[in-house]
DNA sequence: GTTACTGCAAAGCTTTTGCATCCCT
DNA sequence: AGGGATGCAAAAGCTTTGCAGTAAC
């Protein structure tokens, strides 16, 4: 955590609750769903300081914002490079942690400075798989 | 056009100026920008006929909803398989038409049904590369 | 004649903002 | 003490919906 205060992010009792949610979490939340666990240890918790928290720590590069879900924005606490698998169905989404090499062709790029990518798989999770055949 | 009649889509002067102007369209234009286009020769067309329209193409495959911007959703008429370059500076979008082949490991599939894929690459277009410089 | 689309306005969601108060450093 | 965060409520965007009227098939 000292980290965080050592870059003169202050630490509050509501950010260090969102801290501890976000760690090691593998949901990637949505703001609301954010705000509804954090909340349950802290009645008082309002949504504007979730969606500032979200907001400082993805600005300062803690945390990935995530436009997947058409619906809502979503986030990440895993700031190394992966890849995104989406059930199209739940919505759910896993980390792929694993590295391509993409290269776009030339006559492609059309003069753009690339800087990163990222790629999100489609599929249908078991899960959701099975309750179809039903 | 005769193909929409053919699956029961039916073709209204509304409808048709849409896909008039969504046709070759390379600009992955979000749902404002079709209504402002579209109404500019069709003063009384309304916002919920551009929905209603786009989701209604969307949902018979002939247009893809893309979730790049968080802002807003965009429509792309390009269907073939594809992927995008985006400006990070002004969110221009332009097509990758290069087929990659990703496979997932195994032990990360987690018993997904694999459907497909899209890439984003991210990187900052000429002109904004330019805009910063100064 | 049916069925389905249009247009308008209102409502629904997610996200942002203004502002007084409070508290971390 | 000072700067920044909190909490509340209101507002702002984008998207959806209800419904009466209308047009495509």
């Amino acid at each position: 955590m000292k980290k965080y205060r050592d870059i003169g992010f202050k630490l509050t009792p509501q950010r260090i609750a969102v801290l501890e949610y976000l760690e090691n979490n593998k949901e990637h939340p949505s703001a609301e769903t954010v705000y509804s666990n954090v909340s349950k240890k802290f009645p008082t918790m309002s949504f504007a300081t979730v969606y500032n928290t979200l907001a400082a720590l993805r600005d300062r590069g803690y945390l990935l914002e995530l436009t997947i879900d058409a619906d809502k924005r979503r986030y990440d606490p895993n700031i190394h490079p992966h890849h995104h698998l989406i059930c199209k169905v739940c919505k759910k989404i896993i980390d792929i942690p694993t590295e391509y090499m993409l290269q776009i062709p030339e006559h492609l790029r059309g003069g753009f400075e690339i800087t990163g990518n990222h790629i999100e798989f489609y599929g249908v999770c078991p899960e959701c798989k099975q309750q179809r055949a039903t």
